[in-house]
DNA sequence: CAGAACACTAACCGAGTGTTCAGCCCGTGC
DNA sequence: GCACGGGCTGAACACTCGGTTAGTGTTCTG
């Protein structure tokens, strides 16, 4: 679909485009369409008769970010994966919104979260199989649910942050991020470094029962009758 | 204020109430008071003549559940803090939708939100001194900052978790949750036990780096020409 | 210059929202 | 018997929402 010329992506579509990524990270994806097209400089209907329908606008708005979040990534290829990069990219002013919009999604759920999230897990694996190799990392048990663990951590813990103290100025959100990386990285690389406990005991514990659970059902059917 | 008779707390206003905590927790704060009378058994026009608004139904409901959980918070005095207190609590069916209500409220932001992060946070202040003077956590160069780390990420990932993955019946919260702290616990005690590196060089690196900056704005300036 | 295609808007629609109001039902006190 | 008062409801109000329609200019094409 839209064969149309290339200055077509330049004109009033695409700045109702911006202005709605704009709004829905800033605001939550309950803004109604005519705060966006005033946004936009246009009236409601327009963005209507551009895009369908809210949902529509809602897509295309998710299709735009991904790629344009995604073309960057390859440039970002930075030490740590999943948040930081969305705190590098926070910092260029222009990308700002985007990463608003990506982290309004998370929050939200949905389809667009997902796909963030799943190519988020995927990087972090990337990442410390490569650790590993290279000998930085030690290697897991169970590579794969690691590398969930850590990026739902830090993703989590980044929009606990953000909705519990909301940045009301987008232009201030790259700061906020950094303001963020700056509190968690002392304790963050701490564990990472030293871990939190002195003994391996819970560890161990957690290992025996694991691979020998306690007869019957653990603990989440009170009554196993069957 | 609501000096009325006892029995008034087991009529119709607490039955509003319930309904209110649990649809809130299941659906968000965007809905509809009708949908709420309605699973009261009531009319609409009667949670306002109860409540007023539906600002202070809300502000009734986070009273309320602020204070049945704090009431129940001295029993569960389990071996972690923050989350785990939920996911034992969710387990209860009874108290199921509270949990979602309060899930949902830090999700959404706002005061009560802020309100339980606290108190998360404080909870793992005490966990991790206790730790720390039993000699079974190692200390931290920052206790406050590992504290609300730690609380952060966790109950971070336990959202992310659920926002991505959203749990339809509040009878199954439950045990969704046990799955996520099932999924979470093994890379959780590997990362508590071990770390994540193998050596310390990014921790001693970060540290001279934190102590000793290089002149000029750090890194948030790709160009440092001073 | 005619005419089609396009960008765009004012006015409107039906649905759903929180909230208000007049009045019903029913137990209680005179 | 009857007025009364509180729990409660149906109807309706004012408002906003996403979406539709009909019609305006503007612009490009032949």
């Amino acid at each position: 679909m839209r064969s149309a010329t290339p200055s077509d992506d330049l004109t009033a579509r695409a700045r109702i485009r911006d202005a709605a990524v704009a709004r829905f990270g800033r605001d939550g994806f309950a803004v109604s369409l005519r705060t966006i097209a005033q946004d936009a400089g246009v009236s409601a209907p327009l963005v209507l008769h551009h895009f369908g329908s809210k949902d529509r606008l809602r897509a295309e708005c998710d299709a735009h970010v991904l790629a344009t979040i995604a073309s960057h990534k390859a440039d970002a290829v930075g030490p740590a994966g999943a948040d930081h990069l969305l705190v590098e990219l926070a910092q260029v002013e222009t990308y700002a919104p985007l990463v608003a919009y990506v982290l309004r999604s998370i929050q939200h759920g949905g389809e667009l979260a997902r796909t963030f999230y799943e190519a988020f897990v995927a990087d972090a694996e990337d990442y410390l199989r490569a650790g590993v190799a290279a000998g930085t990392v030690r290697p897991s048990r169970d590579e794969a649910a690691r590398a969930r663990f850590l990026t739902q951590q830090a993703l989590g813990g980044l929009l606990v942050s953000l909705t519990l103290e909301p940045v009301d100025d987008p232009a201030q959100l790259g700061a906020r991020l950094r303001a963020h990386m700056d509190a968690v990285t002392l304790p963050a690389l701490e564990l990472y470094t030293d871990g939190l406990m002195t003994d391996r005991r819970m560890l161990d514990a957690y290992l025996v029962y694991v691979t020998d659970p306690p007869a019957g059902t653990p603990a989440a059917d009170p009554r196993p009758t069957s």
